[in-house]
DNA sequence: ACGATATGAATGAATG
DNA sequence: CATTCATTCATATCGT
């Protein structure tokens, strides 16, 4: 699995500093933007940064030093990037998550807790690690590049207990239907938010309309 | 934004809860999904509030207040008004911050509209014909989305005094006096883990401007 | 031409 | 509030 489909694409010419702008270079004019196309040399440097430095989430000055430098080989914007890593991130680990539970093909623990109409309160505590940092050490916190090798490749997902991988299958269950019409009031909020926003200054950043209370 | 994908929002007709086999996304129109699907009408009173009554982190009686108001076009509640808001301001900002240079105020290169820096509260127009919807009655009228901004009183929250905002509280708003010491206010049920971290430490982003080239 | 797949884009939900 | 994950939609591209 995992075509990755090298640098096979062999993408138009593409426009570069003409200013065609559309990067798509196949249609005389039309929607230049349908999509942003990664050029070949684009998807090189991005996977150079995704596999030989371990680069997983850009963050935001990341992604614009980023941007800034795979634009010499076509247009391309920050979000272009961002979303880039994103799907590359989340794609193979959606592969590898079938791949690596041989043992039961399909196993939906359907765990009946959710978080928001949960009961027991144990949700929030104690919430195993692992999940979301498979094992990528990030290990240097500068990546820079000097990362030898990419030691991407088996995320430890099933490590441990999953049961809460595939989280709540059944929040839905809000009335409407079979008279339980449990409640509508969306019990039960993220702690933050309610609990303990007293020194909550908030910071009029946009200038607009503003609101205090 | 969404220039030209405009997702309908089709809630279950059916409430089953099994994922059912099939690889999902057979089906154009069948968003048998557990996560909310907010109608456009829905995503037009948000925009609304979002954008000219400044609302951006509603309280928790604003919320209620929302989400009764938005459940007459469809099914929602408290908490999708609480991610909406949330990750709407993110995004936002999160935009802006792969797009601002450091060094140059503004410099928008050419598309001229896109997503990442350009929002507008507009609608965009359904693909399928309003469906009848199942559950709850569209309440007649409106629906179609001619209805700017319906009634149901105006909300206080305002840059104006939020003195006399709450007065016709449907539920029994717990505490929330003026000033601060802002309570759960979810309705009486919310009992749990009221976890207060006070003083939330600002993790301080990851404090390591690396990454070169 | 289609259908399948790969992948960009968007966003709800959640975590830290 | 920032960051991340999962899911889904939309479309570009490729195979037959």
């Amino acid at each position: 699995m995992e075509p990755q489909q090298d640098q096979n694409q062999q993408y138009p010419p593409n426009e570069d500093s003409s200013g065609s702008s559309s990067k798509g270079g196949s249609y005389p004019c039309r929607q230049s933007s349908t999509r942003w196309t990664p050029t070949t040399d684009q998807i090189r440097i991005l996977k150079d940064l995704y596999y030989n430095n371990g680069v997983r989430s850009p963050s935001a000055e990341q992604i614009q030093r980023i941007s800034a430098r795979l634009r010499q080989y076509g247009k391309i914007e920050g979000k272009n990037v961002f979303y880039w890593f994103q799907n590359h991130k989340a794609r193979e680990r959606q592969k590898k998550r079938f791949t690596t539970s041989s043992d039961v093909p399909m196993q939906r623990s359907s765990v009946p807790n959710s978080p928001w109409k949960a009961e027991d309160p144990l949700i929030h505590s104690n919430k195993f690690p692992s999940i979301t940092h498979p094992g990528y050490s990030p290990a240097s916190s500068s990546s820079a590049g000097v990362l030898p090798v990419p030691q991407m490749g088996n995320y430890g997902y099933g490590s441990l207990n999953m049961e809460k991988s595939f989280r709540d299958c059944s929040i839905s269950s809000s009335g409407t239907r079979n008279g339980v019409s449990i409640s509508h009031g969306w019990v039960g909020i993220d702690p933050y938010y309610s609990s303990c926003s007293f020194f909550d200054k908030r910071k009029s950043s946009y200038g607009t309309l503003e609101q205090e209370q």
